[in-house]
DNA sequence: ATTGTGGCCTAC
DNA sequence: TCAGGTAGGCCACAAT
């Protein structure tokens, strides 16, 4: 190996035009921190098209454009269908990667030219696929002999290098980027979003990690402020701030730039400023290029949605990271900050941010106030470790940084897929136009999965067994892709694989498929780095590995979704709708053979053995009846009770017991499945109580390695949602703590009662944080002139902007509170500052009748609890603690941790901290 | 009273 | 919200 070859890690990648030739331009940083760009010359960009008489349209190609480099005949399988025989396919390449366009748009409608491939593959994203580089993955480069070197002066990085060759090397750490964090403070208009036509910039703040010149911070002003500290500077104007902005970020050479919705707000913002200003001035006046190329940042504006780039960086907004990553109520920064981290925001609010600006002894707050709202979102990205998901999407996709944190998984997917494809001689297909999505619009009928019915009401020891990766292992197993499906009518039907909704495919034995093929990939690699991951001693590395397995894990679980995508290059419903065919099929028979088959196991000797096996009964043998009661696409939950279908006595019938029972049906299910399905058991429910389809709730037990950990699940109940206010999801809590635990509906009558009787009194005593617990909140999903039916978060949003507030945007979640002003629920519904400060009075009846009542009547009336019963006035008996539910705990000893089933519970109380006599469940 | 729809959010 | 898929519960309200 040269001793001059030199290790980077891949930041960014793009190309600019030299002498008439594209260089592709690899950014990335060594392990020291030193900024590189890396320059590839000679690699060419091309397209494919197929056509009549491919020799004559070769012969046109080459005539008639100058750009065009060569047309060449080459043999390649169609993008869809099992084929056997290449057909003929002119290669095209061209000078410039602009010229792909442009040809392809000349071409395609001449006669003879039936169809072109590949030409929206973006240039660097084909260098990358044919080069089999990895974005975030660490490369060795050899330089270029001096003669060849090229001298661009655009690009700022510390060191440039013209590569003779750039080869993938293995290293698991990441280089040590430069984080920068902004944010701009602006004069509202009145209170209401101010405009950069109309509202200047005022204050700049920068937070950095690592430092810069000894400062952690930096705020920049647009006037002169008397007694600032170092981490502040004051300049004459905005246009000086602005300027002293971008001349910051450029000397600072940040790798990812960030902040709190700076995609959604302030980026923008800054731009629009600058060029209002830049145009008043006649001359250009501010300098916003931050590309490493010496460039003005990108934009790329989607109705409502702005997403940002700038070459040679990651700009990363925390805020739609943290909306995907976390389920809140609001991302707000105020509480996004207190939620995640625990850090307060310094409050000024929007309508008095002028008179902090203008008033001497209130400015340094404004200014702390800016500063900390850097702080709090590099603190995020950093502390929440946001980015690491990514990088490791990025590194196993191959798809550039900033491509997977503003896109979706369909780059990842044709990523991974167009590789493969290139590999085996295969073409990709184009993206489809509007014309053929709106085709495959009407034609998409994709069914999905089944639900069982579940047995409603609540059940004792259950076990929760469900299938590892269904989909991604139907798609092996059957050798489902697009590279399988059968066009050829002639096919003999030996030789496929026929699914249960009719779709057709070659067997794997005469061609194995590219999606199984690199489903199978995926498996092994994550196999692999948990294995490392439970070697690795270092923190760091463990923590990239952990991101690398969760990456893979989200793409061996993209595959599905994609095949039944409209929007997809390659769409194909036989594919999904095969998919999801055996997996229908699969929970039911995995029904059929728990109800038919198995039927009962018996526990002896520490094993459960099958009927089969078991050969007649000894003494101790206890007898499992196994039933089915719920299941959901890939799961199956399975009730264990005595032979006579009872529950079992106190003890009689152990979790140690339940999980030989789990596992040995995941055992006898997985053997009669086609690798690698598998059947696995999860955990055991203690007692679960099963409402609706998707709604229940379970005392979940799940063994590791020293015992057993135990906690409560609520799945799809009013618990977990976040359209419901907070007493809901509380009072729901404490029923189900005290159904699934300590079997007392006694304490849940009680319980609901009294929160009535506190609702009751609400606009009498006033308490804003009982006001606070009655706020609902729903998502404003889009512009609201395209609503049918009026909502009541609409409402809210009106009445804001009448008010001249400041509007919610399209996507934000609107909290409010229903006030007795107005009539029907939508027009009663009001901004909750608003009711607090007007004293509005809260409509009682409403949050007793509609948000309390049904859903604790939901989980309570398989008791046979009535609504009257809980609209009983008890005069308050004061038992409110709120907010003390169990999250997660190791169980103790035992003690107290299998209670007797709940129909058999003995009449006089064996409970040690209640004194009272509970009534069985089934009293009521 | 029952049925249909628009809307929201969740399970998987 | 150009950002993978379908199933499904429940609310409010309108139509029957």
């Amino acid at each position: 190996m040269q001793n001059n070859s030199q290790n980077i890690q891949i930041i960014d990648i793009d190309y600019y035009i030299d002498s008439n030739r594209p260089i592709i331009r690899i950014y990335g940083k060594d392990d020291a921190g030193k900024s590189i760009c890396c320059l590839v010359p000679g690699f060419e960009p091309y397209f494919f098209a197929q056509a009549d008489n491919p020799a004559e349209l070769c012969n046109y190609l080459t005539d008639a454009f100058d750009c065009i480099q060569k047309a060449d005949i080459v043999e390649k399988f169609l993008p869809i269908g099992y084929q056997t025989k290449k057909v003929p396919i002119v290669k095209i390449t061209v000078t410039l990667p602009t010229d792909v366009r442009d040809i392809r748009d000349q071409i395609r409608d001449l006669p003879g030219v039936n169809e072109i491939f590949e030409a929206d593959v973006l240039f660097h994203n084909r260098f990358l696929i044919d080069k089999n580089l990895h974005p975030l993955k660490w490369i060795t480069i050899t330089p270029a002999p001096a003669e060849k070197e090229l001298h661009p002066t655009n690009i700022i990085c510390e060191e440039i290098i013209t590569a003779e060759k750039v080869e993938e090397i293995d290293k698991i750490a990441h280089a040590p980027f430069k984080y920068l964090a902004w944010d701009i403070e602006c004069l509202p208009d009145n209170g209401a979003l101010p405009t950069p036509d109309k509202s200047p910039i005022i204050l700049m703040s920068i937070a950095f990690s690592p430092e810069y010149k000894g400062m952690n911070t930096l705020v920049l002003a647009s006037k002169k402020i008397d007694g600032v500290d170092k981490e502040t500077e004051c300049y004459d104007n905005e246009n000086d701030m602005i300027n002293a902005f971008f001349s910051t970020v450029r000397e600072y050479d940040p790798d990812v730039l960030t902040g709190f919705n700076t995609d959604g707000f302030d980026t923008k913002y800054v731009v629009d400023r600058c060029k209002k200003i830049n145009t008043e001035s006649g001359t250009p006046v501010i300098n916003f290029k931050i590309g490493r190329d010496n460039r003005d940042l990108n934009f790329r504006v989607f109705g409502a949605t702005t997403s940002v780039s700038i070459s040679g960086r990651i700009v990363a907004d925390v805020l739609p990271l943290i909306r995907e990553g976390f389920k809140l109520k609001r991302y707000k920064l105020e509480n996004v900050a207190k939620e995640l981290i625990g850090k307060e925001k310094l409050d000024v609010p929007p309508q008095e941010m002028e008179a902090y600006w203008n008033d001497p002894s209130k400015i340094h707050t404004f200014i702390e106030y800016s500063r900390r709202d850097s702080e709090l979102a590099l603190e995020l990205l950093l502390k929440l470790q946001l980015l690491d998901k990514y990088l490791a999407l990025a590194q196993v996709s191959g798809r550039p940084l900033q491509d997977v944190i503003n896109g979706g998984q369909t780059n990842l997917v044709e990523q991974l897929l167009m590789s493969r494809f290139r590999e085996i001689d295969r073409l990709m297909a184009m993206k489809p136009n509007d014309e053929i999505v709106e085709e495959r619009e009407r034609e998409s009928n994709v069914v999905g999965a089944d639900v069982l019915d579940p047995k409603k009401g609540l059940h004792c020891n259950t076990v929760v067994e469900d299938y590892k990766s269904l989909y991604p292992t139907i798609m092996m197993a059957r050798n489902l892709c697009y590279t399988t499906v059968i066009i050829d009518k002639t096919t003999p039907k030996e030789s496929m694989i026929i699914s249960p909704s009719d779709g057709h495919f070659i067997k794997p034995e005469i061609f194995k498929g590219i999606i199984p093929s690199i489903l199978e990939g995926l498996l092994d690699k994550r196999v692999a780095t948990k294995k490392m991951m439970k070697n690795a001693r270092d923190e760091n590395e463990k923590r990239v590995l952990d991101a690398t397995q969760l990456a893979l894990k989200i793409l061996l679980n993209s595959f599905y979704g994609y095949s039944g995508y409209i929007r997809a290059r390659l769409f194909s419903l036989e594919v999904a709708n095969s998919v999801t065919s055996y997996g229908r099929e699969n929970i039911r028979n995995t029904q059929n053979t728990i109800n038919n088959e198995i039927v009962t196991l018996t526990i002896r000797d520490n094993q459960a053995l099958t009927p089969n096996e078991s050969d007649g009964t000894q003494p101790n043998d206890i007898i499992v009846l196994l039933t089915p009661i719920y299941g959901d696409t890939d799961s199956i939950f399975i009730h264990c009770t005595d032979i006579n279908g009872n529950e079992f006595e106190e003890e009689e019938f152990t979790l140690d017991m339940s999980a030989l029972v789990g596992k040995k049906i995941a055992e006898v299910v997985t053997s009669k499945l086609p690798e690698p399905m598998e059947l696995q058991y999860e955990a055991t429910a203690k007692r679960i109580l099963l409402v609706a389809k998707k709604r229940y709730a379970m005392w979940q037990f799940e063994q590791a390695k020293d015992g057993w950990i135990q906690k409560i699940k609520v799945k799809g109940l009013e618990t977990v949602r976040r359209d419901w206010c907070n007493l809901t999801s509380k009072t729901l809590n404490i029923i189900l703590e005290a159904i699934l635990k300590e079997g007392d509906v006694d304490k849940c009558i009680t319980y609901v009662q009294d929160v009535i009787a506190k609702i009751r009194k609400i606009n009498d005593t006033r308490d804003e944080a009982f006001i606070a617990e009655l706020t609902l909140s729903k998502t404003l999903s889009r512009p609201p002139s395209s609503y049918k039916n009026k909502q009541p978060h609409l409402t809210v949003v009106e009445k804001i902007r009448e008010r001249g507030g400041q509007v919610p945007i399209t996507g934000e979640r609107i909290p409010f509170l229903i006030t007795t002003v107005g009539s029907g629920y939508v027009e009663q519904a009001e901004d909750p500052a608003y009711v607090i400060e007007h004293n509005i009075p809260i409509d009682t009846n409403y949050y007793i009748q509609k948000q309390i009542i049904p859903p604790a009547l939901r989980l309570l009336e398989t008791f046979g609890v009535k609504r009257t019963t809980l609209e009983i006035n008890q005069n308050q008996k004061g038992l409110f603690d709120f907010g003390k539910q169990e999250k997660e705990e190791q169980s103790p000893k035992k003690k107290n941790s299998e209670p007797a089933p709940i129909d058999k519970q003995p009449s006089t109380d064996n409970n040690d901290k209640g004194t009272k006599r509970q009534k069985s469940l089934f009293e009521y």
